[in-house]
DNA sequence: ACTTTGACTAATATATTAAAAAAGTCAGAA
DNA sequence: TTCTGACTTTTTTAATATATTAGTCAAAGT
């Protein structure tokens, strides 16, 4: 069982390598299994089809994402400095892993059903993660709302939607570059502290 | 000269028609003309092409949406219901006008030198009406800032990427229902809240 | 001169099909 | 249980013919 795993695990990451350098719709299951000097039917073995490998492969982006927030997540910091913190984290990812963005070439995966779910399944985990951030702010009476769920989705689709922002001004599928990462983390910081300040009880 | 503008007028009007009921993509010259019960060279005697023509349709729509913003603006009114009423407007002409974004079957009109040079300076007019708001409210001593522009740029940046957060929710090119847009509306004016507050002068 | 048009051409999109590539399968070997 | 070579099926790409649509022009109406 561990040695299944394990192997999966492997083919996981090798696919991570291929998809996070060329997208998804540019490689084939034939480029991973060269890669990793294995048949293709061995893949099929541990992946019923693509669309699982896919899921696999942004399961395992989302699990270190999440592992690396919380690993740095350190509760005593003011909420302004934890957010900034986290946006750190997010756009390290987001830049990382923007080719898993790109799918042309296939069918619409991200149209698919089994595909939608998951994604919202991981995105409502997110969410989570930043409710639990405001709420133990609000614990300690830096910030004051009745609803953290709901301040948590607002925040967090205001800064995705920031993102977008910023990549749309890009050409169609261009690569963002360090300094368009850099104005954009800039902006989602000023919002970040406006949005505090916005919900905090002291008299700045 | 006038009657010839008053003609120009009557196509851009025509073409709004057609092209915020079916799209621009799948609205053609013939149509429209066949619509004001004109020939095909009539149109081309007032406007050199098509995209000229859509250049003429977004400039009106913007007009008009800017005229009405104005019209609605009452400096006298506190930030956060200046931001609530500009909210109503900018999403009732998001709505009226959501088809024109959809450009399938075009030649990505939108990646068009000229049509970007134009989109981005009514952009530019809109981020300097909120300039605006932000700037007299400080007069009023009602927020604090030392870069306004700053601002503005900030929070249209967050409220159109809340837009297309919502739009997103919805399949590919799906129109926005009202109960969709109600909910996106809610979200801008949470922010709007948040974000004035943020910003504000005086204790909470 | 200013505006309009029927009849045209040129460019572009769509539909059709053939060839290539990739996904996915299976019997059997290690 | 894990893996593979050889296979089938499905999907994508390329090529080409067809149909639409953008755009032109000489000439006519106002």
């Amino acid at each position: 069982m561990i040695v299944a795993d394990k192997k999966r695990e492997q083919i996981i990451e090798g696919a991570i390598k291929r998809f996070s350098h060329f997208g998804i719709g540019k490689t084939t299951m034939n480029d991973i299994a060269e890669d990793l000097s294995v048949s293709k039917p061995s893949l099929y073995y541990y992946f019923p089809d693509k669309k699982s490998l896919i899921v696999g492969v942004i399961e395992k982006v989302f699990t270190d994402y999440f592992d690396l927030l919380k690993k740095k997540y350190n509760p005593d910091d003011t909420v302004e400095n934890i957010l900034f913190q986290t946006i750190e984290i997010r756009n390290s990812f987001f830049m990382k892993y923007f080719m898993l963005r790109i799918s042309e070439g296939l069918p619409d995966i991200f149209n698919d059903d089994a595909m939608k779910k998951k994604l919202t399944a991981l995105k409502d985990s997110e969410k989570v993660f930043y409710a639990d951030i405001f709420e133990r702010a609000k614990e300690k009476g830096e910030i004051k709302h009745e609803n953290m769920a709901h301040i948590a989705e607002l925040y967090l689709e205001s800064l995705m939607g920031l993102t977008n922002m910023c990549i749309m001004e890009l050409g169609k599928d261009l690569l963002p570059d360090k300094k368009t990462v850099n104005k954009m983390t800039q902006k989602q910081k000023d919002l970040s502290s406006i949005f505090t300040r916005g919900l905090s009880v002291n008299k700045h």
